[in-house]
DNA sequence: GCATCCGCTGGGCAATCTGTTCAGCGGTAC
DNA sequence: GTACCGCTGAACAGATTGCCCAGCGGATGC
């Protein structure tokens, strides 16, 4: 759940050339490639390295827009709507939240006409009371990992063990 | 930009077994490996693979704990403000958005108290007017693209080229 | 109608990496 | 003092990669 200095590089040199293999790693890291494998593993079982999937740009698959809708959901029709929104493509993260909001669910559209038709798909549930959206317009900083993991990296153990 | 069955077959493919290799991936996908190779170079200079980067679980960091800040800035200090966020390893992502809030930032804390601390450090920061935080509780749908992918390859060229 | 272009096939090549195992060597904890 | 754990450095066979080639078929353009 702790990862040290070594762990920490391990993941930045995988994130800024993934294609990288374990044995060019344990070069460029300096120790044996043996543990680098066994650190891998490690990071792996423990969860803090989910997989290696590929990143799709929704934009590059055409869906240049993205959108957060808040939905306020019917008392006790939660797993309905759940269930009901894990079946749209469009929908690419749904989030529940505290607030007066219930639901803050991610979005994806063609254009900004096309995020009618799939706000309206989205909404149109029965359990769904109210939506109100927003269309994201730029990314200043997007989804990333890197920085968390240097700090987390930086406040574990110091750099050996 | 529009991908056909057998680019979101691979697609997927990588992102049940991303460790798959090209080779196996041809043979399970009955093509040549020349294709596939030809495919993913093709994929990849489009844009719609952007990489293939470690997917890390801020959780298992000991960040549990996710949030969305809404921020209200002032007049001309967007630029400030997002220069500011950037260098807070907390803030996984920063979007400007339409509608009442200026800005959406996505925020991960060590605990609830915790996220005071990453808060402050937020706001703590001239050009920010207003804040207005949402904890998320639960992720009925983490971030995915898999069935966006899917519905592109149907809606593209049928099947062959 | 005919030539050209493009994508896919199926083969082969050397070079490289992987997964795995081993023994040895500290340093730490008990 | 002893046992445990992580790292090192090396070895091995097996598999994959990157790269090349010629041939084939359909679609495009003249």
């Amino acid at each position: 759940m702790a990862i040290d200095h070594l762990d920490g590089r391990i993941i930045v040199l995988l994130a800024e050339e993934p294609r990288i293999g374990v044995l060019e790693m344990s070069r460029r890291l300096g120790v044996a490639r043996g543990t680098v494998q066994a650190r891998l593993d490690r990071l792996r079982s423990n969860g803090v390295i989910r997989g290696f999937g590929p990143q799709v740009d929704p934009a590059a698959l055409g869906y240049p827009v993205t959108a957060f809708a808040t939905l306020q959901i019917r008392q006790g029709q939660g797993a309905d709507v759940r269930a009901h929104l894990a079946t749209v493509p469009e929908v690419l993260e749904l989030l529940t939240t505290t607030g007066s909001g219930d639901m803050l669910c991610r979005l994806v559209a063609r254009s900004n006409a096309d995020l009618q038709r799939v706000i309206d798909r989205v909404v149109g549930f029965d359990g769904i009371v109210r939506a109100s959206t927003t269309i994201v317009m730029e990314t200043p900083v997007p989804l990333r990992v890197i920085p968390l993991v240097e700090q987390a990296a930086r406040e574990g153990r110091p750099a050996g063990a």
